[in-house]
RNA sequence: CGGGGCAUGGCGCAGUCUGGUAGCGCAUCUGCUUUGGGAGCAGAGGGUCGCAGGUUCGAAUCCUGCUGCCCCGACCA
């Protein structure tokens, strides 16, 4: 491609209202325009970079076996209704009706459609397994669009579901998206992590996301250092500690801690550590009340474990001034457990400590050297509280850190939720009906792009992977108009580039050095040749890759030979 | 949906309080000079000041209503 029939509109300024870095560089660099909240036009660049995703996503799929189709975006209400999740989806399915004044939607995700499909074309067992994907535009009106494309409320999704006659089968599966989805993710050559996460409201016996590291990510990744484990902070499993608790080595007393509501002022007043402290947090129980959860002073309560527990009210919530004067006769900042009547949970770590500090369950006043079994009741011990770095991994191998990741991807083996509630079987060898096992499987292919750039950029601009990179090289000729012998080596290697089956960009506009080096790092080209005068006088070129400090010689008269040994590395 | 803010040429902004000629930088176009890290000079084009109503001799500016957008707020690819 030439650069000068690209209209290539790049900008020094940052647009105002673009908040995360590749939504700035997305939009400095041209790939994208804003339509309006939540909607982009991808512009040719960026949509070169956007189809290579794309592709590498499809072959993958392809490679393991999935078939495409291409669903409607417009559903008709009756499948969702039939699924049950017309009513339960809630304003993020953008509805409308069509000119009969039937009810449709805008498919945020194809499980009813693909369903449909199931339960009209398979018939038999044999016919299993099948995988069904597309790649297509979702609609899902955020309630707030942000980050660009990051979070848009249209975006091109890659979903694919699977059937099968068993949960064996089913997990057979889902193992081999696992699979795919790992050769992906390494092909896009992005640095990224599976991580086990919460199946929460979709349900279903396993599920694991993709995420891309990145500073910039949302979400928080515990990890360990010593095998493949890896788990979303809320799911990430805080083990027992392994050594036993000390004996007891001070009689309980009551201390003044006045105004002492924060861990942080208990900590200052009495010269002790948080980890020496108990936090007594006090939640609705499912049944009224209160429970009270117990978690080291330096450690933080995990809602998403502790709404699990019996007799805790979910989704978790923390009781009001009210109901913790009832159960306790004392305010938030000085509660405890020691002559609490009601249910007490105490995270593990907190079972292990002897000699503890906790509230009094009266104001101003905290007590010391509390122990287990002797000041008040064993508790039943449960996990309750996010991991923090240093902690040991679940599997026993290596300590775990915390990562932050943006999802990319997102595996489910769903089980029968939607073949149950849509009648979705199949004969099987008895000659039975049996209901299909699904999973369901989605990439955010418009996301991986805003999330390549997260993870790969600099001061400068964009350094696309080679693998997605809109163009692998660009030429740069300097000066092109004072000098025939610039013009023509510039245009020579170019063609020879482009015959050699390599996607090079010539930027043949008549523009100052400077200019194009500053475009070129913008939109985050890898391979930079420069032809200039200087170099042809000695006949060299110049290379330089886009994270390279300098840039390095090479004799122009075999440029190709010696640049495909760079762009294979 | 709650809270805060913004709307002035393609982009970034000033002007609004205190009504009276619509301005700056970038970008665009023309010419000359320049040419290895976002050039200089000279000139040019481009604006219903978000929309509707009102106050006034006169409204970007004051008043009312609407719309759009952005930021902050724990369920997502």
């Amino acid at each position: 491609m030439r650069w000068s029939q690209y209209p290539v509109n790049t900008t020094k300024e940052t647009p105002a209202d673009a908040d995360v870095v590749s939504q700035q560089l997305m939009l400095r660099a041209g790939l994208i325009r804003k339509l309006a909240a939540g909607l982009y036009t991808w512009m040719p660049l960026g949509l070169r970079t956007m189809r290579k995703v794309e592709n590498i996503v499809r072959e993958e799929m392809d490679r393991a076996g999935a078939l495409e189709v291409l669903m409607p975006a417009a559903i008709p209400a009756e499948l969702w209704v039939e699924s049950g999740r017309w009513d339960k989806f809630g304003p993020e399915l953008l509805r409308f009706k069509d000119r009969h004044e039937r009810d449709f939607c805008v498919g945020p995700t194809h499980e009813e459609v693909i369903t449909d499909i199931a339960r009209n074309e398979l018939k038999s067992y044999r016919q299993l397994p099948v995988n069904f994907y597309q790649v297509q535009m979702k609609f899902r009106d955020e309630r707030r669009p942000r980050f660009g494309v990051m979070r848009a409320r249209e975006f091109l999704m890659k979903d694919a579901y699977s059937f099968d006659i068993s949960p064996e089968a089913m997990q057979k599966s889902y193992d081999a998206m696992h699979q795919a989805y790992t050769a992906i993710f390494t092909r896009l050559q992005l640095k990224f992590r599976s991580v086990v996460a919460d199946t929460g409201a979709i349900g279903g016996s396993a599920s694991e996301e993709f995420h891309v590291l990145a500073e910039s990510g949302e979400d928080a990744i515990a990890f360990s250092d010593g095998d493949s484990y890896a788990a979303n902070l809320e799911m990430a499993v805080a083990v027992p500690p392994s050594t036993p608790r000390p004996a007891p080595g001070a009689a309980m007393a009551e201390v003044a801690t006045p105004n002492a509501r924060t861990i942080e002022e208990v900590t200052r007043q009495l010269k002790l550590p948080a980890s020496r402290l108990v936090k007594t947090l006090l939640v609705d129980g499912s049944e009224g009340g209160v429970v009270a959860l117990l978690v080291r002073g330096d450690h933080e309560l995990n809602a998403v474990k502790a709404q699990k527990l019996p007799g805790v009210a979910s989704p978790l919530r923390m009781a009001s001034q009210d109901s913790i004067a009832a159960g306790t006769r004392a305010e938030a900042g000085f509660l405890g457990p020691v002559g609490f009547e009601g249910r007490v949970y105490a995270d593990h770590s907190v079972v292990a400590m002897a000699d503890f500090v906790c509230g009094a369950n009266k104001k101003d006043a905290h007590l010391t050297g509390v122990n287990w079994g002797r000041d008040l009741p064993e508790p039943a011990a449960v996990d309750i509280r996010n991991v923090v770095p240093g902690d040991p991994s679940p599997t026993g191998k290596g300590t775990l850190g915390i990562a932050r990741g943006i999802e990319v991807g997102h595996i489910f083996a769903l089980g029968q939720k939607y073949s149950e509630a849509m009648g979705a079987t199949v004969l099987d060898e008895t000659g039975k009906q049996a209901t299909l096992y699904m999973g369901c499987y989605g990439i955010g292919v418009t996301r991986v792009v805003a999330a390549a750039i997260e993870q790969n950029h600099d001061a400068r601009g964009i350094i696309w992977p080679d693998a997605i990179a809109p163009f692998q090289v660009v030429v740069v000729p300097i000066n092109a108009s004072k000098s025939q012998r610039v013009r023509d080596t510039a245009e020579n290697l170019y063609r020879e580039l482009i015959a050699a089956g390599v996607d090079a960009l010539l930027d043949d506009r008549d523009e100052r050095p400077g200019v194009k080096f500053a475009d070129t790092e913008l939109i985050g080209i890898p391979h930079r040749v420069v032809v200039g005068d200087r170099g042809l006088e000695r006949g060299v070129l110049e290379y330089r890759h886009r994270r390279a400090e300098a840039a390095e010689e090479f004799p122009a008269n075999e440029a190709l030979a010696w640049l495909r040994g760079r762009l294979a590395s």
